[in-house]
RNA sequence: GCCCCGUUCGUCUAGGGGUUAGGACGCAGGAUUUUCAUUCCUGUAACACGGGUUCGAUUCCCGUACGGGGUACCA
């Protein structure tokens, strides 16, 4: 059975990155039958950011990528929160000191930062640890005495050289490493925690991780992953390794970072971001008026392809065709035209009555009218004609209250002198219209067009001009209907006022 | 610097020893819609470079260039 995780570190919002990984994860589990765990690696106590825990299971729920396991999810293998997890480390740190695969060191980051600035390309491996305070060197009585003394310390990963590690890797075939090249990594830190590389091995072995699916920043240090799996003896069970590449920014150089939404004026991560103290405040794709199938469409193409030429995919329809096979090797820069066009897509396909429910807090917000049948029609009137969510009330403001600014250029074409009686005459007879409604009014125009020898050419544009300011928008007998003809009389009447 | 990964239209990508190198976004034009949008059609534009291997390389191999990542008591 296929058990898979997600492991990001509460330091902030979710990158969008970090949401692919875990989309990559979780189409595995369930098209497996697996599971797909969260794990919050919050190894590194400098770095934590309040409510950035919280923030990630809000997210995850937004986009409907729900954990099977872990924080907030329950589960048989937790702790699932690594600073919860502190002892275990300990006991397996000590179990490698044992094996001799891993030693104590007490160089100070300033004894080691001095290393750095005076030794050129400087590495604590085998060929410098000699010289250096570790166990390796001192005595065990003496280092005993140290630790005794309570000295900090670092546990460190002896790496032997000598030798050709193989990292097989899901995506980018067998990569090798010479052990030689690598340093002895920190695996336990003086603060007591261990670092992510002990830590991540220790609890994927624990909790049974069958697939490793992360980023490509990870692949250099496989290799040391794989030490550790020999190390403690579990090579035979070690997780099969997927390394996926990078999402790169949509121009210059670089992967996508945190500073890139405001920078390119898109969002970067799944949902709003209130902030801390520390971490100022960011919209997220929700905010910004994306639909989370669309948002989780757009990611699963960033990337990977289902080998034919589909491009819209449910959750289900992606579920059965993923596969790490189709997983592309090089970075994809993120493409926002690309995202925007399949949240366009979305909203299209999406009932008139769930949009409703998507348009209810934008036009609260903005103290318009809230009622479900209206929202309806302002869903149908304007979904082939919006983007973004918040499209429907800013693009389709008119909808919901009178026109702020007429398209002058037109009026100024249209609006002749010989127009205004008649235009006037028009108003007359819809104001007399029974029942108000886009057939009956369609049929009723027409006919007094040919009555009075007018082109549509001539008083359609004037009309929709009257009621939505603007030459865009749903076809005018339809928003005239929407609006009722209290409503549609008036701003008519408003139009010939405007002209006197 | 050293190590690792990569390189097909502007972007996301398919493909693969002999193809008119396919699709999508974008952009441009057209049809439909007496608006706009939608929809449909058409166009635009790519195999980084140099050596091999081969009858033949965009495809395989080796270099180079370029891009990306790593090189922390961060993940």
């Amino acid at each position: 059975m296929i058990r898979v995780r997600f492991a990001p570190s509460p330091t902030g919002a979710l990158h969008i990155g970090g949401v692919r990984t875990a989309l990559y994860n979780y189409l595995l589990a369930r098209q497996k039958g697996g599971t797909f765990l969260l794990r919050i690696e919050d190894t590194d106590q400098t770095r934590y950011v309040p409510g950035a825990e919280d923030y990630i299971i809000r997210s995850l729920r937004w986009l409907g990528i729900v954990p099977d396991e872990g924080v907030g999810f329950g589960g048989d293998y937790g702790p699932y929160r690594q600073s919860d997890r502190k002892e275990i480390y300990q006991e397996y740190a000590l179990k490698l000191l044992e094996r001799g695969h891993a030693y104590y060191a007490f160089d100070t980051p300033e004894e080691l930062d001095a290393q750095r600035s005076s030794v050129e390309n400087f590495i604590y491996n085998h060929s410098t640890r000699q010289g250096l305070k570790n166990s390796l060197n001192f005595s065990e009585s003496e280092t005993r005495a140290w630790l005794d003394q309570g000295k900090p310390y670092v546990i460190r990963l002896k790496v032997e050289p000598g030798r050709s590690i193989l990292v097989s890797d899901l995506i980018r075939g067998d990569v090798h490493f010479q052990s030689g090249e690598l340093d002895d990594k920190v695996l336990f830190k003086s603060d007591g925690m261990p670092t992510y590389h002990l830590a991540n091995i220790v609890d994927d072995h624990l909790m049974g991780i069958t697939h490793v699916i992360r980023g490509e920043e990870w692949l250099p240090s496989t290799a040391h992953h794989v030490l550790l799996y020999e190390g403690f003896g579990w090579k035979d069970t070690m997780p099969a390794f997927a390394h996926l590449p990078l999402i790169l920014r949509p121009e210059g150089h670089g992967k996508l970072s945190k500073r890139d939404g405001a920078k390119f004026g898109m969002p970067v991560f799944p949902t709003d971001w209130q902030g801390t103290d520390t971490v100022e405040a960011v919209q997220g794709f929700d905010g910004a008026g994306f639909l989370p199938e669309a948002v989780i469409n757009f990611l699963a193409l960033l990337g990977w392809h289902p080998g034919d030429d589909r491009e819209i995919f449910s959750i289900n329809e992606l579920i059965e065709s993923f596969s790490i096979e189709n997983i592309a090797k090089s970075g994809a820069r993120f493409d926002y035209e690309k995202a925007k066009w399949f949240n366009q897509k979305y909203i299209q396909a999406t009932d008139n009555a769930v949009l409703a429910k998507h348009i209810q807090p934008l036009a609260a917000a903005k103290g318009y009218r809230t009622d479900d049948n209206f929202l309806q029609t302002v869903a149908a009137l304007m979904k082939e004609r919006v983007t973004l969510l918040p499209d429907f009330v800013e693009t389709g403001y008119y909808l919901f209250e009178p026109v702020k600014e007429y398209d002058t250029e037109t009026l100024s074409k249209k609006w002749t002198p010989a127009i205004g009686p008649i235009f006037a005459d028009l108003t007359q007879m819809l104001e007399n219209l029974e029942p108000f409604d886009a057939l009956n009014m369609e049929a009723s125009v027409k006919a007094w067009m040919q009555e009075k020898g007018v082109k549509p050419g001539d008083i359609l544009p004037l009309l929709r001009i009257a009621m939505a300011g603007t030459m865009k928008g749903p076809a005018v007998f339809d928003m005239a209907e929407a609006l009722g003809k209290t409503e549609t009389i008036e701003r008519l009447k408003r139009l010939i006022n405007r002209n006197a």
